[in-house]
DNA sequence: AACCGAAATGTATGCGATTACAATGCCGTT
DNA sequence: AACGGCATTGTAATCGCATACATTTCGGTT
């Protein structure tokens, strides 16, 4: 409720010392400086945020779009954007595209309306093009998802090699019928732990069925059903790749479900780490992303592009390093499992 | 980068007849109004923000403060709030307070600095007098959490008479021998659920061990190290009741780790419903919140109070009802079981 | 004593929008 | 032809703050 002008007046001095005691703290003697200290607490002062946006043109806010908020791999990722953040003074507008193009495309005109100086984002709902021409204009990282071709800064993981490295990992175990449980085509993530797959299934010469590979779309209930009809082939999988630990799940409670027990009678891998994992049963071996760090990373690159007044001009991609969690759902194939082949 | 400005000169009109055509299209001719949506789109004009926002004092920006984004629980009330704010054309400001209540206040300033026109807090990390002080300048809603002799408009569920559902439940099963893995006693929630299952456990004239009732702190590791300190009383419970479904969790990957097996040597119950609560095996037993709704109605709320003047004058509290979900983590007291005692 | 320069403070402008009020133009009516 | 009135548009003030520039003050130097 207070504004400067109630302060400058009970402290007896001009708006302008008052501004600067706040912003320009060496420039006032110190005395003034006291005494407009004193007022400001007794009103409980705050500039008001606008007027100041207004007259600076920069806000401290700094919008970020996300697929979905109830997933803990992107809440994970939010935290990291969110910590740092903070401690450089920005605050975050949160946008839950809710898997919705269309709403993720009016998060733009945050950015067009000045709401927000930068944006981070974690979908890939909006098209590459879109996203390519707002990258011209405001500071935009991508976190997560890697556009092929797109020129704007972003962090991830390399999808394409872990998807190879866990394929690699079932290999290594002995398998040769390997299922995969893919993404949506329609998302660079799913098409590149596709990728990887094929990648890893070719480089060992195994041969990839064409039944036993399925598209899910990340949920639950995908992985349950797809791994369904995996095991409805007359030759199931002896270990499958689930692209997420979402699905992941469903596979191990879908082949439980069909009196299977994960690992023994098949292995079962997954991707991302959530919180969960390491408490389902079995514990869930999979390829662990550092969300966090993602997270961090990406705010870290915002920041630095935000000073900067061309953005995008320098490419620069961030490739953290996964690795596999070894926990129970995998294990070396049994004799009595190959006999099945 | 294009203002008001910029679109009154190319159509050839003043920035007054561009402001009108945007929030009173009825005052101006149809014929300039043509004109100037034309430039408007062409030039991809939206009024800046902080503008808008210094003339009218008004924003359309809510503050939400959320004590861990990561928690299932409450991204899902999180869903609920944007959701509702969106539609009413409002963005959502997150603070994660990170269970941190230094920080939990520094978010106070967003409203002093109007940058928010609301607030929102699910966290109760926030010491009562304050949050009272507060919702007397500003529109604020509790949610999640009723804190007692508060004034300010609450929507949460009842705590109290959900637990004691919950260990009635419990009871009609047959145990006798009832364990609690409560929350941290300087919560709120936790002191509640705590309260329903003395009240339920009094109402049925069940003794209550003081050994039987640890206290948590709503991580899965607590649940599990608690509910080793429950196994290892000579008196074992044949049923436990933990205030969330994490430690739930906990409780049930330990006691199947001491080599019993749930729900047949012992039965065990959560509080909230979580996503994971039907993925696990077995599958939780759990008292549902409405978690979305929470948000949706809490969001309401707040719609409510911005448009008025007078803020937590009206004491409003609204209780939404929750239910036990039947599933497979509990199961009447057996024979065998009941041979232990 | 006169003057200079640095330090401290004040005055006044503008950021980009909204809107009260003024001005303009056009119509029909007398 | 003059005028009143309505529809449309323009002019200018304003929101709260930051800051360039002007002004004042004061100590030191000659």
């Amino acid at each position: 409720m207070a504004g400067i002008r109630d302060v400058a007046e009970q402290a007896n001095v001009s708006i302008a010392t008052v501004s600067r005691v706040l912003s320009k703290p060496e420039t006032v003697a110190e005395e003034t400086m006291k005494k407009v200290m004193k007022v400001i607490e007794l009103l409980n002062y705050q500039p008001n945020a606008a007027a100041r946006q207004l007259r600076l043109s920069e806000t401290t806010t700094i919008l970020v779009v996300v697929p979905d908020i109830t997933n803990t791999f992107f809440s994970k990722v939010l935290r990291g954007i969110e910590s740092v953040a903070i401690e450089n003074g920005y605050q975050v507008l949160l946008g839950d595209s809710a898997n919705n193009a269309e709403r993720g495309k009016g998060y733009l005109n945050i950015l067009r309306q000045k709401k927000a100086a930068g944006m981070i984002l974690l979908t890939a709902g909006i098209e590459a093009k879109i996203v390519e021409k707002i990258a011209l204009e405001y500071p935009v990282v991508l976190a997560c998802e890697y556009l092929e071709g797109v020129n704007v800064p972003t962090v991830s993981i390399d999808n394409v090699s872990s998807a190879r490295k866990a394929t690699e990992y079932l290999i290594h175990l002995g398998h040769k019928k390997i299922g995969l449980i893919s993404g949506p085509m329609n998302s660079v993530l799913g098409r590149d732990r596709l990728k990887g797959f094929y990648q890893a299934m070719a480089q060992y010469n195994v041969k990839v069925e064409p039944e036993l590979v399925q598209e899910g779309d990340f949920s639950y209930e995908t992985g349950f059903n797809m791994m369904l009809k995996l095991l409805a082939y007359s030759q199931t999988p002896t270990a499958v790749f689930a692209a997420n630990d979402e699905m992941a799940f469903g596979a191990i409670n879908a082949a439980e479900q069909k009196g299977l027990s994960v690992p023994r009678d098949i292995s079962i891998i997954g991707f991302d780490d959530i919180q969960f994992s390491a408490i389902f049963k079995p514990a869930l071996t999979t390829v662990a992303q550092p969300a966090f760090q993602i997270g961090t990373k990406a705010m870290d690159l915002l920041l630095r592009l935000m000073t900067k007044q061309r953005f995008s001009k320098t490419k620069t991609q961030y490739i953290l390093e996964n690795q596999i969690i070894t926990r129970d759902s995998c294990q070396k194939l049994s004799t009595i499992s190959k006999r099945q082949m």
